[in-house]
DNA sequence: TCAAAAGTGTTAATAGTACACCCATGA
DNA sequence: TCATGGGTGTACTATTAACACTTTTGA
């Protein structure tokens, strides 16, 4: 039981890259860091690592004292571990980053935490090597994107093929076909249209789809 | 300086998944654990972090430690944090793989840390949580090799176009087709022939390649 | 009637897959 | 002379990329 006394222990946090869809962006939600060393500073959402919970379970936890959601897409990205990284005192950061659909965020939680949506291209300087974090998740993110149905998790239930290209393309940073993408989409079959018509982006109304497997 | 002296501590670990390449097949290098708990069970090469390093540096320091060998291609894999992985004490550990040229590691090493050499695909069970490490490792190596000519860290300086196919078979765990592996491995810029022939496997001799940029 | 977004096919290029025989040599 | 591994090309299929016009409708 005592075998490993002689070693050092560090202070472990969990930071989440919590990315949202609106206003045809992809988005990060960050707050203002409450407490020193870097406070006032910009900075991912955060806490540590309890003694009774697993990493995924600390994850779980931040994510919903901040966002009040439960069942979200969540994936671990990497380990930071560099020595200075944080000034205060030596903190061990494992990231993960979340989907979630803005429309199911709490957002009375945002005055509590101070935070807020910010457009992923358009970052501030965040805290310690935290905007390293966000570059890494948003690559992750991007390849994953391409082979899997992970944007359901930033739509709303319905959606028209023109607001699940804009996803896409601000996720790739790249314009995308639109005869290529809706082939491509088609192809697959993450995604079904309904009867529905959405009439509040064109004269003309747009079906509207639903992800076939809601998948969390 | 002391705002996080509310928070718990943890051991942090690095567990390094060394492959290489030796008689046709993938290896693993482990060892058998000296001590408590899972003492004598086979495990992966493994130590703790140091309060004066980075995780990065814990990683190579370890794998100098095993293997004798510097600059070496390591990448961080992911880190595994359920509560109870070690029975012992929680450890929260941080795992890397390694690939390797197994003429280089230092074999003398071996008896030091009744460490061997296993085929992947034969491995024992491991202590706690090491073969789900393993595992995971492999698929990325797997993922990685499809685009990135990182066999080069596998093979010896001159190799032979048949050897460097049994690699990707290895890897990739799929028998591929000669004519299309030589192609594609054409197509790409990673290797050029010599004027060297090995005559050690045919009567006919084959032509030794080496890798353009030996990239660490 | 027109502005604004929705919707729709074809062609060319590229990448990937399947497949079988001759070559050079030492024993 | 023959057994062994080395070396080579072609046809088919699937995937990806490029590209422009018509439809619907509310203002």
């Amino acid at each position: 039981m005592t075998a490993y006394t002689s070693y050092p222990q560090f202070y472990v946090s969990v930071d989440c890259v919590i990315f949202g869809f609106a206003d045809g962006h992809l988005k990060v939600l960050i707050h203002q860091r409450p407490y020193a060393p870097g406070q006032g500073e910009m900075s991912l959402i955060g806490g540590f690592v309890q003694t009774n919970e697993s990493i995924d379970t600390s994850a779980k936890r931040i994510l919903k004292e901040f966002t009040g959601l439960d069942n979200v897409y969540m994936q671990q990205l990497a380990t930071f571990g560099e020595v200075e990284r944080d000034p205060g005192e030596r903190v061990i950061s494992i990231v993960y980053f979340a989907l979630i659909n803005v429309n199911d965020y709490d957002s009375t939680l945002s005055d509590i935490h101070n935070a807020k949506w910010v457009d992923v291209d358009s970052l501030p300087t965040l805290c310690f090597d935290h905007n390293d974090m966000v570059q890494k998740a948003r690559h992750t993110v991007g390849e994953t994107i391409k082979t899997e149905p992970i944007g359901c998790n930033l739509l709303p239930r319905y959606f028209t093929l023109s607001l699940l290209q804009t996803l896409y393309e601000s996720i790739l940073g790249t314009p995308i076909d639109k005869r290529n993408f809706r082939r491509s989409i088609s192809e697959k079959d993450y995604i079904q249209a309904t009867d529905m018509v959405d009439r509040s982006s064109s004269r003309r109304g747009a079906t509207l789809y639903k992800f076939t497997s809601r998948n969390t």
